[in-house]
DNA sequence: GCCAACGTTGGC
DNA sequence: GCCAACGTTGGC
């Protein structure tokens, strides 16, 4: 099965790739996702080892991708934070048997050698039909083809052997 | 803080 | 099934 290739927005404030880096095992699980389109992606297509741009949004200044993590379940599995009352993230439709949503875990890859902003996203001809760049794109996981996903890697100064470690 | 764009909800 | 109202996202 070929890896695919993502693109996952976080807030830094809220969790930023740094924290991922501190997470134990550099893994966490990424809970929240509470939107369909992003819930069929990681049902259907997302697997264990696909590679991930990981982008800061609501940054200000800092806004834009920061580097790569690889998906480290097998494949998505069920929110726990959907029946927790106490959660923000709690649904009281969904049950047990029946969940509603699901979620994959994350692993701290390699950082870019430096911030690939989305100015520069946007100016960059060949990520033209890229998702990110499109206005109003709120999709918090998106699928990136592979040509925009090497393109973005070479801008934020990744070697063809820091890929190759990312089984890229 | 503003506000455009978008997804979801719910009345009908 | 339509669509107005509402809440959220996220760039700026």
């Amino acid at each position: 099965m070929a890896k695919k290739f993502w693109l996952i927005k976080s807030e830094p404030d809220v969790f930023g790739f740094d924290d991922l880096e501190k997470c134990k095992g550099q893994t966490e699980p990424w809970d929240g996702i509470r939107n369909y389109q992003a819930r069929n992606f990681m049902r259907d297509e997302m697997r264990q080892g696909d590679v991930a741009i990981f982008y800061h949004s609501n940054a200000g200044a800092n806004v834009g991708a920061v580097g790569l993590a690889t998906v480290a379940s097998e494949k998505a599995y069920p929110d726990h934070t959907q029946f927790d009352p106490k959660s923000n993230y709690y649904d009281a439709k969904s049950t047990k048997e029946n969940p509603r949503w699901l979620m994959v875990d994350f692993k701290y890859g390699k950082p870019f050698k430096r911030l690939v902003t989305l100015k520069e996203l946007k100016e960059a001809p060949e990520l033209e039909d890229m998702l990110v760049v499109k206005r109003g794109q709120r999709l918090s996981i998106q699928p990136v083809e592979k040509a925009h996903f090497k393109a973005v890697c070479k801008m934020g100064g990744l070697s063809a052997k820091d890929l190759k470690e990312l089984g890229v």
